[in-house]
DNA sequence: CGAGATTGTCCTCGTGCGGCGACTTTCCGG
DNA sequence: CCGGAAAGTCGCCGCACGAGGACAATCTCG
């Protein structure tokens, strides 16, 4: 799992993070708990704040892969952190044909439950 | 320092969405049908693409609150869009006391469930 | 070195997700 | 105006989520 696929997981944590994609549900966790870190916010806080059980911010700092949305909002915005949807660097025409994801890399990906 | 206070919900659907914030499940529905309909994509085949179920497709584009983060992620890849994490608006310094999310206002927020 | 906080694990339990099949309804072209 | 595709609904079912309690590791200070 290279740190540096692309854009992601740069601008380090010195300060403050302009912008860092996610991909996957590591990205998230390491965000949220690099974020709620310079807050200085416990874990025990940060669950609270974003009224979510602690044990499920110990889950998604861990990239927890199945974690439901709301929740993850909700402790981002805890954090006062942005969730921005952006087009990707693919770029298709209308009827492109590209191949996005496809089943069988699904089904593949899928088997990255935890950890 | 952000030039941008709400870059969010902005530029139209018309051709490209430079960037859309998620703040709501339903931001996000909306994102993904908007870019579903523009690649030309039915709900069968991105579900395809994607690797979830047809169902779940209707329900994310009309703003399901509780769907799991590794499908909306890999949604997101499979209609070529990027999710990006942002410092928020808020500027806190360490030990700032801004009542960010509070466990009154998530209580309030878990009601809206559906719709 | 010990006390308190912080983090991580294990467990149980209730609730709802997500996939799938089967329809129904709405949309759209010819 | 009809027929097929796309979109949305309903029900069933297995399985994992998420909350919370109890504890075990760390960490951090005085």
């Amino acid at each position: 799992m290279s740190s540096f696929d692309d854009i992601g997981t740069l601008l380090p944590f010195d300060d403050i993070q302009i912008a860092m994609n996610v991909r996957t549900p590591l990205d998230l966790g390491l965000a949220i708990r690099d974020r709620r870190r310079k807050l200085g916010l416990s874990q025990a806080e940060l669950a609270r704040k974003a009224g979510v059980g602690r044990q499920w911010i110990v889950a998604i700092e861990r990239s927890k892969s199945r974690a439901e949305l709301g929740l993850v909002l909700r402790t981002l915005s805890a954090l006062d952190l942005r969730l921005a949807i952006q087009p990707g660097d693919r770029q298709l025409r209308s009827s492109d044909e590209t191949s996005l994801v496809d089943i069988d890399a699904v089904i593949d990906d899928a088997r990255e439950d935890r950890r």
